[in-house]
DNA sequence: TCCTACGTTGTAATCGATTTCAGAAAACGG
DNA sequence: CCGTTTTCTGAAATCGATTACAACGTAGGA
């Protein structure tokens, strides 16, 4: 493999003024950058980027930590996220924590190994004070989380309101008892949860603790707990998922029972995801604005990274859409209206 | 940030004892070791991996190249890549192409420039005479896709043969008029293409050129050309999709025709995705040993690696399964039998 | 006691680029 | 034609690690 002292010798001039061709310094003539330009296309040279990243203190990578690329939640994400480092020259690395705690810790370390220029983490698994003295290293973003008392930056969506948007419209259907497969630990899900408990509230009706289910994510989780739930004394009538996945399952469970949807059991998702508008019936279901939640996540890094300001916080908050389809709109209703 | 100097000068020692430490070298005392360790701990020292790097001429970062990560087969073989890879202590530089040729020909570059130890291509744009000579920089493997003359090692499902099944599977249910939308140059498509016509040619029936439609790739697609297939003179009764995706849509655009699957028209998918499952009538597909695709590249790649032996060519193969679901068997049949 | 062998440590070269600084050459003004 | 400024080029330092080699000290054997 060629290198910069290869051209030098071959062009019959100084390693110098081959970076200074490489780098269109002003200060060559051009009789020498025609030598230099001659020297490498005959060994065919090629800076070692590696080399480059040691001597300018940079790597233009990025880390995007997500907990796993086959939640089409997140490949979109990716996708918008994606589209701005490549306009920018920037590398994307990808990085699967898996929901684990110690993988999370691990792709951390990149900020501070400095084999990474910034970081934006998708959600995350440790408490967040394991988390934010990472930030001191580089530039950190947080998309689709949130943290109250911090200075990393947050770009996410109102998920406290959306939760509740969902929830009224249930409510609006005549749905008096509704199951919530929203709960986990983030404070994203304790958002949705809220969103969803004053709704009912704020309508005077009563919410029973066994319809409250955490760790609810893919398909095969949605079928699982809507068994659970036709089988509760007094089963809710309808259910308020955190994810289309959950949702599409709880359709397929219902029709293998031979319950109809929504007049049986009426489901609302979350995302929008393709699959919502697959099943059948078609998902009632509250987009995320996942291009542009992605799209500025980045753009607030690549800001950051360039200005190298000390990070005043700040957060930015993305519209969401209540999507009505099949799946809590009965036909015969909808006719008679 | 502090260097491996700065350890060195705080722990009384030489850079080069501070290295050996770092990298368990077998002839240090206790004493020193403790020494480094504490000097380590005392300036929160991290190694710069850029400079490691540097040094030791390897980056411990393989590059995948990706069409889009937003289509789940290619989100699955990155999961099953991603598991080996992080195995090995190694990192995955995911590269969207978006089916751009230049785009492809820049992440190429990656390998030239040495910015990867090693590179895995899942699809390509490119002519592969423009491709194979970066075979020359390093490591490469072929994965989903294949090319003949080439020593590049290629690990892939028998495209040919999977979808002679497939089609043969329609044709016993006795459908005669049948679609196909696999086509586009790839080689890959090719095969199922020939897959396809073998099929058909050898219960003797014809194969009409209105009926062969290229680049068809996801739900929308599907809808558009299954509206299409419907339309022509004496429409097809099945179609052999490439794509669990297309096969969705298509079922999706029957129904909103009024037309049943599979008694109106039968619909047969690829890859044997979660979708499915979902879509009712659940798909009938060609099951994709997505998992096993991943992995194996991955571990033919890491064992070119590390042996950086010339290249033999190989050639693995690995099974199809034919998932019978309801999208090509009518239930009235089913019941019969 | 001297010599060899081995274990331990440091010095300095190296990986492949960029950039400061200083000197040479060219341009310019009077 | 000389002094000053500007333009161009190269030598050498630098980024932060690893490692070949040399040097030193100590233990063991004769």
């Amino acid at each position: 493999m060629a290198t910069i002292a290869d051209v030098a010798k071959r062009a019959g001039l100084s390693r110098a003024t081959v970076s200074r061709v490489l780098n269109n310094h002003p200060n060559v003539t051009e009789d020498k950058k025609r030598l230099v330009r001659e020297a490498m296309e005959w060994l065919n040279y090629v800076p070692n980027s590696t080399a480059q990243r040691l001597r300018n203190q940079k790597t233009d990578t990025i880390a995007i930590l997500v907990p796993v690329l086959t939640n089409p939640f997140f490949a979109y994400l990716l996708e918008a996220m994606d589209m701005v480092a490549t306009k920018n020259q920037l590398q994307l690395l990808i990085c699967q924590t898996r929901y684990s705690k110690q993988k999370e810790l691990d792709f951390l370390e990149l900020l501070r190994t400095k084999q990474v220029d910034g970081l934006i983490l998708t959600s995350y698994e440790n408490e967040w004070k394991q988390i934010e003295p990472f930030s001191a290293f580089g530039p950190m973003v947080l998309c689709n989380e949130y943290e109250r008392h911090t200075k990393v930056p947050i770009i996410r969506m109102n998920q406290f309101e959306a939760s509740y948007i969902g929830t009224r419209h249930l409510i609006e259907q005549g749905h008096k008892r509704i199951a919530c497969t929203c709960g986990d630990k983030s404070n994203l899900a304790k958002d949705r949860q809220a969103g969803y408990r004053k709704a009912m509230a704020d309508q005077g009706l009563l919410v029973e603790e066994e319809w409250m289910f955490s760790n609810v994510f893919d398909i095969e989780d949605g079928k699982r707990v809507l068994r659970t739930i036709l089988n509760l004394r007094e089963a809710p009538t309808a259910v308020f998922t955190g994810s289309d996945q959950v949702a599409a399952g709880m359709i397929m469970a219902a029709k293998a029972l031979g319950k109809k949807v929504p007049d049986d059991i009426a489901v609302i998702g979350f995302d929008d995801q393709p699959i919502a508008k697959v099943v059948e019936p078609s998902l009632t279901t509250i987009r995320q604005p996942i291009e542009e939640l992605g799209k500025t996540a980045m753009e607030v890094l690549i800001d950051l990274i360039a200005y190298k300001k000390d990070t005043k916080h700040q957060e930015i908050l993305l519209p969401y859409d209540l999507v009505i389809r099949d799946s809590t709109m009965s036909k015969l209703k909808s006719i008679s209206i």
